[in-house]
DNA sequence: GCTGAAAAGCATCGCCT
DNA sequence: AGGCGATGCTTTTCAGC
């Protein structure tokens, strides 16, 4: 019932990360005070999830519509080639659009999946246009957010039954 | 050349704001600092970004793989008709899912795009099957992640050049 | 609206169990 | 490994500008 996990995360390390994915502004006091623990060993288990890379980092979560991105959308995009310097390229290239917020790559080579933010339609159809008149782009595909039910950037802390 | 945002949001408010997205965990004293303020007024303008709902919360960005979800991946969802009812039951079925981490609704109905985490390929497998069972879905198209080039979770807090 | 000082609370270290 | 106590820093409030 138990999963086997690289780094050996017990169960009050599996707290402290419920914790800070909700709250990563929490004092240590407080959280600790959560996980039945005083202040020093919860630190020092946190500095130690820090160092594995398990946390990888805070961030503060911005509502994109206040600072003026109206339009969140995806855009699945096929590339001519597998070719690795094109993907590799392609890669690069997207990434230095600010624009651009994510960039997997999908089904084994030669198509992407993008999120991008845009001010107004003007400049959702001008991303577009960029998009597809990049070199060795095929075809792009747009999927504008009409509404978003759930937003939960981070995972699952607990393992779930399958 | 400056953009007139709802909330009156200054250029100090938009250092904070890139500041605490990159390093939500920084002190206040460090982020006055890097905006060039004092303490006091630096703390105020952040809590007034928080209750204004500029800032909607902070969070630890922890590793999905570390904690044992190997697969990210997207599922393009269509539904059999475009009734609210059903959109809404569709919304609060997939929301209470722990794997799926995003729900949004596209293109005006009928459609979403999820995003979800697998433990393993039976898992994503069991997951695809579950919304293809599931009631008034008519097809789902799965797109796994491959590799993610870039991952930002958050906005440009700068307006971009369109 | 900012500054500066002061009080309360927190992070963090060393040592002990 | 976890807990206790001490120290220095941070947060937060409150006058005063």
């Amino acid at each position: 019932m138990t999963d086997a996990l690289p780094p050996d995360i017990d169960e009050v390390d599996r707290q402290i990360l419920a914790e800070l994915q909700a709250d990563g502004r929490m004092t240590n006091v407080e959280l600790a005070r959560r996980v039945g623990l005083s202040a020093p060993p919860c630190l020092r288990r946190v500095r130690r999830l820090e160092e594995q890379g398990v946390i990888r980092g805070y961030h503060a979560d911005l509502d994109p519509q206040v600072l003026g991105w109206e339009i969140t959308f995806f855009a699945l995009v096929g590339l001519e080639t597998q070719k690795q310097t094109v993907l590799s390229a392609f890669e690069a290239m997207v990434c230095e659009w600010p624009e651009v917020r994510e960039c997997h790559m999908i089904r084994g080579g030669g198509d992407f999946m993008l999120r991008l933010v845009a001010r107004d339609t003007a400049h959702e159809n001008a991303l577009t246009a960029k998009l597809t008149d990049a070199p060795n782009v095929l075809r792009v595909q747009t999927l504008q957010t009409i509404r978003t039910t759930k937003d939960a950037s981070g995972v699952p802390v607990e393992g779930v039954p399958a």
